[in-house]
DNA sequence: TTGACAACATACCGAGTAGTATGTTGAACT
DNA sequence: AGTTCAACATACTACTCGGTATGTTGTCAA
């Protein structure tokens, strides 16, 4: 698999940790709070102070970290996708049907959309920016970017269901608007999930199994 | 079919054309706008000024018809689900199999959302803005009425489901699960169609026949 | 003809907000 | 001990926007 060479990893403001390289503490905090500020509140309607003022803090401490408020929440879109990317990395290279590999892949998205559920409101509201045009000519090279990075993820899912259906399992038209539709459905949790107390994983799993039976059955698999 | 009493209609501003009762004119224009804007640039970031701006008016135009920013918004909200309500009335009443019933209203729903574009985009918005609570104890009043308007809508297609899963015409599991993969999938072109020049009618059939088809695979249809 | 009123436009205010400029502090380095 | 600097907090500014108060005009009834 060739290299994502998409986004410029930030080294200086990254370390390794347990293997993994994440972002500075303090950073991956105020990242937290503006993914759950932008999805409570949306992006138009939450304020810097907003933000700081989950975080216990002041302006000072976020503009320290980001030039502005489109920067924080482009962060925000890009690490959303790096979750997603790092998701399924493990589950691609498993050997078997296109029909198969589509599952497993379909399965550890939704449970992404349902765990990591700020950030990839905040993807799906990215988004939305981009295609309405509502960022500076300077931001808007950085969304085009994440776009990409988002495009290409998208990429990876169809030609997995357009090898299913070359194998036979699966039955559908415009794999253009087919993509759409899947990614809608596997999303769709992210509008009308919310956690209930006391929930535990196998609860979330079921709704997973779902929401994976409903888009599979939609891509024609099987049928 | 019992009376729909939740809206209280609004007689005097509302008067009989072509049989038809139809907002007034001016209102009218100034809904068109502001649906065109909140859709252009979701309603936190949408200013009255944008939407007289659009209207070649002034805010004043605008504030003579409606007591605040929020009323505009839902009565926009409102004038989109009596859409939808006027659009799927007439398919109600045809006799035969439920599978066949919903297949009809869903698309007749489905095309809505493509050619209401606007107003359905502020219906979304407004479910959103309700579920997240940024409204004002007052508007949460009106609010509350338009979501209920609304989730009525929602058993209609989600009755019709349920009695096709008796007759033995589709298989799902939760049937509010279901309701929401379901209206999620023919609600999806709000999000990623967008119209072409030169585009048919028949173009938009093609594309409404492949929402309903993956959501009725999706629901388990002649599985 | 003239009042009255609907349908706007104009002018203005106060609150909130993105962004900046500057102060403060603790820790690391020499 | 003194210097430096990252990581903030504080104070401030310019500007936008929702809402209001008031002015203007065309129309229509008496």
């Amino acid at each position: 698999m060739a290299a994502r060479p998409h986004l410029a990893e930030r080294e200086e403001e990254a370390r390794a940790v347990g293997g993994m390289s994440v972002a500075d503490g303090s950073r991956a905090a105020i990242l937290d709070a503006a993914a759950a500020c932008f999805m409570a509140k949306g992006y138009a309607a939450s304020s810097i102070d907003d933000v700081a003022r989950s975080l216990g803090s002041t302006k000072g401490r976020i503009y320290h970290h980001y030039p502005s408020k489109g920067d924080l929440f482009a962060d925000v879109f890009r690490a959303g996708m790096e979750m997603n990317y790092a998701a399924i990395e493990p589950v691609r290279d498993i050997a078997g049907p296109a029909a198969a590999l589509w599952r497993r892949m379909a399965t550890v998205h939704t449970r992404q959309m349902i765990v990591t559920r700020p950030y990839q409101r905040v993807v799906w509201e990215g988004v939305e920016l981009y295609l309405r045009g509502a960022t500076t000519p300077e931001q808007r090279e950085e969304f085009a970017r994440l776009m990409q990075y988002r495009n290409d993820y998208g990429a990876i899912f169809r030609q997995v269901i357009v090898a299913a259906r070359e194998a036979g399992d699966m039955r559908f038209d415009d794999p253009r608007v087919t993509e759409q539709l899947m990614f809608v459905s596997l999303n769709s949790p992210l509008f009308w999930y919310t956690p209930r107390p006391g929930e535990s994983e196998h609860d979330v799993e079921v709704i997973v199994a779902q929401v994976v039976d409903f888009t599979a059955r939609g891509l024609g698999i099987g049928a």
